[in-house]
DNA sequence: CGGGTCTTTGAAGATAGTCAATTTAGGTGG
DNA sequence: CCACCTAAATTGACTATCTTCAAAGACCCG
């Protein structure tokens, strides 16, 4: 699975009990008694390094995984080389939807910093769901919410403009940030330019000419990976019209 | 729900069990036991005429709904009324996984031409799994699926040009089209040209040039809404390189 | 059979892509 | 800890693709 000696697969022992992201991840609406059933299917946490994969596209699918810390991208690459970032993952997000389709990964998942994540066995977690009604109801919107995501990552890709793109980027990454408890104005970009661009379907060089755009106009500051919104209502004007969702 | 007075809201009781899809639809891998449940739990068939909105974004969610018969797109709108396709669906294939999400439906869903539905109440659904695994496996496969075609549309959009966009559009239905029992290579376009753009990220005027180059070098002809794939393999050679999947 | 929608096609224009050169940053090893 | 080396980012000039604007033609439904 990891081809990569010193990757340290701690076998850390891990509870959704007492963990922090137990309002935003899979436990959401769960009671004690539930919870602590949830806690007996998760298999461990892992850690991975900047750059490992999590998993390949093509290998067996068996579990999700849920990003405890760090920070993830997953992408399907076409034959020739292409690549096609289809998200950028943080904590309390899954990854491996899409395997349970075919029972083979559809994607590639690849941390960008590094990172811990929950393993989730499907086949266990989908006996319990049948135990736990409100589990698998949760589930069910977990995997809508996907969807719902991808849609409107359709309509940033087949609608709209690379501004308009670059600023609900942004602002999705902020308001996702601010969620979890950081800044949303003021962060560190974990993935390239090229990434944001494979995933915005634009060029590394138009990404980057068109944060030096918003830095002229004076509605952001661009050092490097570090972001600051000066003006972010400018940028959600820039978007408005083009969705009424910010889920990106 | 309907806005349309001489809508027939045919409340044909229908059933799984008989139903020519059910090798293509939700019943895949049940017995008869199992499909007699899933009968009980299908509410009705309704018909739509071309042109009638099955459900709007916004509309509470309650069910989910098979193509019976007919072709249906599904598409996102902008405030300022830009529109995204985001799936075109036959015989079938199910519409609204999108609303599980919010309870709310997340797209709009219309009728391309006269055509009939299931109505699947979601929460009948969601407790017959509970009862049938082999139903909720299924579900979530379904699910998943749907995940993986949306990730293949945004390698469409985020990296192809114009022509392999269309190229795998064209493959794509005709292998659909295949699987129903229909000829793969002559049928009939039920969209227009202005939608096929919506749904490829392109204007439609860079449809209709695109087609027309293809008719030019002799790989397809193009009467207005019938398509004929005179050289398949071309369109196969133009889309490789850019997915393994050909599930757009 | 006629109005309106859909489609085709052309020409001009805009946005983003490509190619290339320079600068900067970050990681590695001495 | 510093210096080097490689990878990432910025910026410019030019180009290609797609869009926009426009006009004419075809079909379809009532």
């Amino acid at each position: 699975m990891s081809d990569n000696n010193h990757t340290s697969i701690h076998a850390l022992k891990v509870s959704c009990s007492n963990c922090s992201l137990r309002e935003l991840c899979l436990p959401v609406g769960l009671n004690r008694d539930e919870m602590t059933q949830l806690d007996a299917v998760i298999r461990q946490s892992r850690r991975l390094k900047r750059g490992e994969y999590l998993f390949r596209s093509g290998e067996g699918f068996k579990s999700l995984f849920a990003v405890r810390t760090g920070f993830f991208k997953t992408s399907v690459a076409s034959q020739d080389g292409r690549e096609q970032v289809t998200g950028f993952l943080m904590s309390g997000e899954l990854m491996g939807l899409d395997g349970i389709s075919s029972n083979v990964h559809g994607c590639d998942a690849i941390a960008l910093e590094d990172s811990e994540v929950c393993e989730l066995p499907f086949n266990r977690m989908e006996s319990l769901g049948r135990d736990i009604p409100s589990l698998q109801h949760h589930f069910f919107r977990l995997m809508s919410r996907e969807i719902v995501r991808d849609q409107n990552v359709m309509l940033l890709l087949g609608n709209m403009k690379a501004e308009e793109r670059l600023a609900a980027f942004l602002l999705n990454l902020s308001q996702r940030l601010s969620t979890r408890g950081f800044a949303a104005n003021d962060f560190i970009l974990r993935m390239s330019r090229e990434e944001i661009g494979s995933f915005l379907g634009l060029k590394l060089e138009t990404v980057s000419r068109t944060l030096s755009k918003f830095q002229q106009q004076g509605w952001i500051v661009v050092d490097h990976k570090h972001i600051q919104l000066v003006k972010p209502e400018e940028l959600k004007h820039l978007v408005s019209g083009c969705s009424h969702a910010n889920s990106v």
